[in-house]
RNA sequence: GUGAGUGUAGCUCAGCUGGUAGAGCGCCGGAUUGUGGUUCCGGUGGUCGUGGGUUCAAAUCCCAUCACUCACCCCA
């Protein structure tokens, strides 16, 4: 029988990882609530129309990366491949779009059917923000300011900001012409990719990292010499606020996005530290995409971070010591005393809901007991044996410092524990009805 | 989707030119009485990614396949 494993591309959170998640999960989410984005959560699942309407029909996302299948039903549906597509629906379906502008967060799993590599999986997790209803370029500063401020607290300094303008619709249509009048013209010099671009997604061949292309691409029309002067004029009044909150950037004029619907503002975030896939971040502003999806025309701006991505830019600083560590590590020796402990553990997690506590469960020696209290970096062991039962108290044996160990009456042993380990305050949020 | 590299115990790896597998770490136990971290001793653990082929004989050669890694591509 072959061994059972995950799907490609599809990876699995070991115990020891998990921290890392939760740290970064709830670093973003207190970051996001301080510009007073608020969560949502949407299905995994919609609709394979929601895609190709919103990303572009010419998209790799939707030609080629998509997990599409038809339902019971015959129904097209695809495992969502970005989030803004879902979180548009949302605000729509719900009229959420007709109480004034929102700001709007999710995060969850994505799947796109790539070749995985390094930071490159079938199945990774976004963090997504979008702000909806503001056309001034403010809220454009304000979303990369929001990232810019997320890697300052996680401690993040290699990542550079490019920024483009694509202008408005219409005037990237116009250049679009332009460009491929101009790139039709030299044709002879594209590769083979590049050709097939030029019916499909022209702005993409401006992209191309193929060296033997520098030459046309550099000769090529500028797109932002042909924007319109209304995108000007926003992306003036952005760079404008950028500068006066030192936030540094580089214009980059080749810069477009892999997805149909951005317009003016574009922007990735990118660093060298991860090899080919450096962005860690990337949005723009898509003020046809509500439209489009069938709502009043409604602006739009947004970002969309990989969370794997990030991961690994932190991974290569520091370890962190973990919150899943144990604090305090239960000696049950004997048949009583496991009857015994076992109630003692509960009637401490009631009274102590942060402490951590590891009851050791299938008996042996005090010796081997020992050995795992001491493997779990616990600080303290509490010792429970049939002389201790009998006198109705536990023995506290503090295992990383050279104090001794001392006995005291089961009854003091929340007090006293509560004494010797510092907890977070977190206690309410577990003794809603109890006792307390 | 294209190209290249890798795939041996839970982990990191050794195994030269083919003769049915090793180390370190880990895990379990022991070094006399109810006490860990160091040390010493012992033990557990692999149908050598999978499936074919060549051969008297393959972890070692060939083919296919799967997974990982890197680049292209794409993007977060």
């Amino acid at each position: 029988m072959e061994k059972l494993q995950a799907v490609r591309g599809m990876h699995d959170t070991l115990p020891g990882e998990a921290s890392a998640w939760n740290l970064l999960e709830q670093t973003l989410q207190s970051v996001l609530q301080s510009y007073c984005y608020r969560e949502i959560r949407f299905p995994i699942l919609e609709k394979t129309e929601l895609f190709s309407r919103s990303i572009g029909a010419g998209t790799d996302i939707v030609n080629k990366e998509m997990y599409t299948f038809q339902d019971r039903n015959g129904e097209f549906l695809t495992l969502r491949p970005e989030g803004t597509a879902g979180c548009v629906r949302v605000l729509l379906q719900h009229g959420l779009l007709h109480s004034g502008p929102q700001r709007i967060w999710y995060q969850g799993p994505m799947f796109r059917h790539e070749r995985p590599q390094k930071g490159r999986l079938r199945q990774f997790h976004q963090v997504g923000a979008e702000a909806f209803g503001i056309d001034s370029a403010d809220i454009d500063a304000e979303i990369i300011m929001l990232c810019a401020r997320i890697w300052h607290v996680l401690g993040i300094t290699d990542v550079r900001l490019e920024l483009n303008s694509l202008g408005s619709y219409a005037a990237r249509r116009k250049y679009r012409n332009l460009l491929v009048e101009y790139l039709s013209e030299n044709r002879e010099q594209l590769d083979e990719d590049s050709v097939k671009r030029l019916e499909t997604n022209p702005l993409r061949i401006l992209d191309s990292k193929n060296p033997a292309m520098r030459a046309v691409i550099g000769a090529a029309p500028s797109l932002l010499d042909s924007i319109d002067e209304e995108s000007a004029e926003h992306f003036a009044v952005l760079r404008e606020l950028l500068d006066a909150n030192a936030v540094s950037y580089e214009i980059n004029p080749r810069l477009v996005r892999g997805l149909d619907y951005y317009n003016r503002t574009v922007f990735e975030w990118i660093t060298d530290r991860l090899g080919a896939q450096g962005t860690i971040c990337a949005g723009g502003r898509y003020d046809d995409l509500v439209a489009q999806l069938g709502g009043r025309a409604t602006p739009g701006v947004g970002f969309a971070m990989g969370l794997e991505r990030i991961l690994d830019l932190m991974q290569s600083g520091t370890a962190e010591p973990g919150s899943d560590t144990p604090r305090v590590y239960q000696v049950l020796v004997g048949d009583a005393a496991m009857k015994n402990g076992i109630k003692l553990a509960e009637q401490l997690r009631d009274k102590l809901p942060g402490l951590r506590l590891l009851m050791h469960c299938g008996g042996g020696s005090f010796k081997s007991q020992f050995k795992k209290a001491d493997k779990s970096r616990a600080d303290y062991a509490l010792i429970l044996g049939d002389e201790e039962v009998a006198k109705n108290t536990v023995q506290i044996k503090p295992l990383r410092a050279d104090t001794g160990q001392y006995e005291i009456s089961q009854d003091e042993l929340a007090d006293e524990l509560a004494r010797l380990v510092p907890f977070p305050v977190n206690i309410d949020m577990f003794s809603g009805s109890g006792s307390g």
